[in-house]
DNA sequence: GACTAAGCGAGACGGTACGTCGCGTCTTAAA
DNA sequence: TTTAAGACGCGACGTACCGTCTCGCTTAGTC
């Protein structure tokens, strides 16, 4: 116990090296550019030491986009439901957009199972406590219906980004994040009635 | 364009045997086992043969998702707004969960440019395309508001499912459909006003 | 059949490539400076390519032994024994001292059963074969006992001179292979006339 | 000086120790199965403390070795010249079968001048001071030529055996021991009264 | 019905990266 | 001071597939 505790400093040296230079590749060369001995060779770590820590490429990036993802800020009560969720999302895309690296493990989370649980308990979890909080403040305010499905709410959040990001390629900006936004807040908006003294 | 023409015989029965023998290592080795050689090997048909046809694994697999997804079967007018678009999602999802190629193909789709054209040629826009239809009825029928932005409602819909299939592994089924659709629809539902004329 | 029979060209470049590179590295830096990388890098040779003719280092170690080996020139018969069986030794001595292959793989011909057969089948017999030949002349002659045993006869030709090349590291020159030629004769030598008068 | 004198007790228990595993190892997997690393491990003892006593696996490998021949005991005068060479042969095929270290490290002794000059200083010279008594009685009872060559005979004797071992795979018994045995007695036996009649 | 070029099978090849093994060095804390 | 523990850089291993490249055989469609 001790040893792990006290002695962390060769530790902590290669493993700024190696996400490091991961980093690098990610950004230069994309996901594919992303190779263990790129790293090694560009972190003057040994592969060997890589290996140590990470089973394979795949779970290398995702230790990177995990770093990215706990640096996350918890959006605070800005008392407007609508700015929350905009700037959730926003924070949400500029993390997705830093270092492209989702696109190159998507299919690996997707195929191999503790990858994806991985993903799931160290981003997904995190990211949906996120939505949890804001829904609840809205349900509050009396800004979305009190049985609105976390979940699902999350999913129509970050689902429509992901989709561009992977597959239909169109761009991630404000004007998609608000159309989104709006979306998710007038399909959970309360019921009618509470409309009619809006209006 | 002569070859193409005056001698299909041949090409044909390649072709035939490439695809199958891609299904079937897609379907019991998932796409990490689908392998150029191992699909000559199965198949019977020359490595050189293959890539005559395909540039590489990424292409191939494509092929058979656009195969799947060119039996796309367009919803007819059902006069249910609600019940076309469900019959929509749960045709995607057939299509997505067969063979299980998207979620293999991903990253590719999503890093490789050509590859990702060609998905979005092929695939989305086919798709689309239907939802176009679906949603100009549903305006028609007054289900929908005219400003219905079709891309955003088409992300709407196949962003979860999407996400779901490849990030948060939870189930796609008919309860998840319809709490999709519901959103879409609430999300773009006419004016209130117009509501209480209509009931 | 046609196929393998009558397209040996590329196999013929890279065979001779490899065995070149082998040899040289062999010469230069030991057998402990033989590498199938190296020999890969220096022949210009894939380490596949390599790797499909010879199962590891010492199997293509033993392939050059073997090509030496089959430059073994029989002695003729010169009508002198002992002559003939210092023509064998120095003949030997010559293939064992050339590229110092024996002393690498000695360990390796004495551990991995499939490589102490193939030196075995490869070179002892051919080896035994000679012996045979002169041993066979020698007691037509007269000069050695008809029941000398050949293969002790060979091993009591050639153990000395591996002995001295991975234990003692004396020399191998004339005197000593003279010395052992002289040993062998009079240890097969026939009995004496006299023998009759002892007893 | 003083550490080896002042301090025995760890340094002999861990000397044990290494030694032991040593053994244990190479009896069950050979000499390609010795590992620092393995030796270590089974041991309890430090791979540090290894590369303190041993520069390397082929050293600790020799020492093993050296252990072993230092229990040769000295063929007494047994009033029997062929007796004698008999015990000797039969002692050295003990040793050298026990534990079979000789095969594996034979490449090392063969390449590396160290190991090299240690097995002849510790090994082999024990042995050739043996036929030397030996052969050195044997002359005085008129068994053997004054003039015999106590190194060629040495290498006569041990040569085979060692031929056996690593090259021809051959067994070593009674029979074979025996046939050289006898060899080198014809060899190196006194001019019969014969001689004088021949020349 | 024979001819002939396109298409094909076979598979050797150079190459990249993989993930593993064991080496020998070094650092640190405890004994 | 010596040791156990183990992180580390390193070199090479043998493997898997890649995508390219001959090279003859096969065969479909023409003449």
């Amino acid at each position: 116990m001790t040893q792990l505790v006290t002695r962390p400093a060769r530790r902590a040296r290669s493993d700024q090296a190696i996400l490091a230079a991961t980093r690098e590749l990610l950004e230069q060369h994309g996901v594919r550019g992303l190779t263990i001995e790129g790293v090694a060779e560009r972190s003057g770590v040994a592969k060997t030491t890589i290996y140590r820590r990470y089973r394979d490429r795949d779970e290398l990036a995702l230790a990177v986009l995990i770093e990215d993802t706990e640096s996350f800020r918890t959006p605070p009560d800005l008392g407007d439901t609508r700015k929350e969720l905009l700037a959730f999302v926003k924070e949400a895309t500029e993390i997705i957009l830093r270092g492209s690296v989702i696109q190159g493990i998507a299919s690996e989370v997707a195929t191999n199972p503790e990858l994806g649980q991985a993903y799931r308990e160290r981003i997904i979890d995190v990211r949906l406590a996120e939505v949890g909080e804001i829904v609840a403040r809205a349900i509050e305010r009396g800004d979305l219906r009190p049985d609105t499905d976390v979940r699902v709410a999350h999913e129509l959040l970050i689902g429509p980004l992901m989709y561009r990001l992977i597959f239909s390629g169109r761009p991630l900006n404000r004007r998609h994040a608000a159309q989104v936004v709006d979306a998710v807040m007038a399909a959970y908006a309360p019921a009618p009635a509470a409309t009619k003294k809006r209006r």
